[in-house]
DNA sequence: TATTGTTATACTCTATAACTATA
DNA sequence: TATAGTTATAGAGTATAACAATA
């Protein structure tokens, strides 16, 4: 495939993720979560607690939108904000019950579409990322130029 | 492969439409363009020059939401704002020769997969990411269990 | 001095509602 | 009456900057 195939083949990919997105903020909603609330929820289930500035370079925003968004899921349940036990300075932010089931809810929609599009690969098979690139373009089928 | 060699296949992709998503925005923004303003383009340079009331259904905005998006390209240079033939109320949104350089080079760019994937699904149809993933699930072909 | 998280402020985007002109 | 597009207003989201507490 030639770069711009390549490149082509990339965006593709991506407006895959777009639509599916769009209509996953729906389901988002119901918890009172956007994108970025989401995104935190996710770190915290994998990182586990973490501090504020964490999160800030995690989401790749300033630590003045995490205030926000923890606040946010604050008042939704979903976090609590705890004294870090070495830094006065800083708060960790902890996923409570309720958050912990989210944050289960995200790693099994995840792994159920991993294994939807990966499930019947066999072990070792996919090596390099050109590899497993090239074979969730041929999972959307004959219309792949 | 095993679960972890799943999500481990699908996280790469992903974090490879993440950042092509950043460099795509990146771009976008040396036109003056976001996304719904390329939103906007593309319909233009599908259905040719419309009027802002079927923009607003197109985008699934509020007309209001049209009047500063077409501002913004009319700013730009993309669009131009031309009366109505037959209908003094209404004015019709018009490609630049620009805009329809920028129209072009989206046709040939990521939207088209949704289109592909989406293009014969009645608007509205699929509600639900359930419904969504489903759908995408269908065209991906064999790997559907 | 540097870092953590906050308050204060401003900007972008888009929704609702009221309005004008036209159909 | 209904429709097209605007102005007025409000809310969400996030950026920059100034600040206090702590490292």
């Amino acid at each position: 495939m030639t770069l711009q195939g390549w490149e082509a083949s990339l965006d593709r990919v991506l407006a895959l993720t777009v639509v599916l997105g769009q209509d996953m903020a729906a389901q988002l909603e119901r918890d009172g979560l956007n994108d970025s609330r989401a995104h935190i929820i996710w770190e915290l289930g994998h990182r586990g607690a973490s501090k504020q500035a964490a999160l800030a370079t995690a989401l790749g925003v300033t630590p003045r939108a995490i205030t926000s968004l923890v606040d946010a899921l604050v008042s939704h349940g979903l976090v609590t904000r705890e004294p870090h036990p070495s830094d006065r300075r800083a708060t960790l932010v902890t996923l409570t019950d309720r958050g912990e089931e989210v944050a289960h809810s995200f790693r099994v929609g995840h792994q159920e579409l991993a294994r939807r599009l990966f499930g019947d690969v066999p072990a070792g098979q996919l090596k390099t990322f050109d590899a497993v690139l090239e074979h969730v373009l041929d999972r959307l089928g004959p219309a792949h130029t």
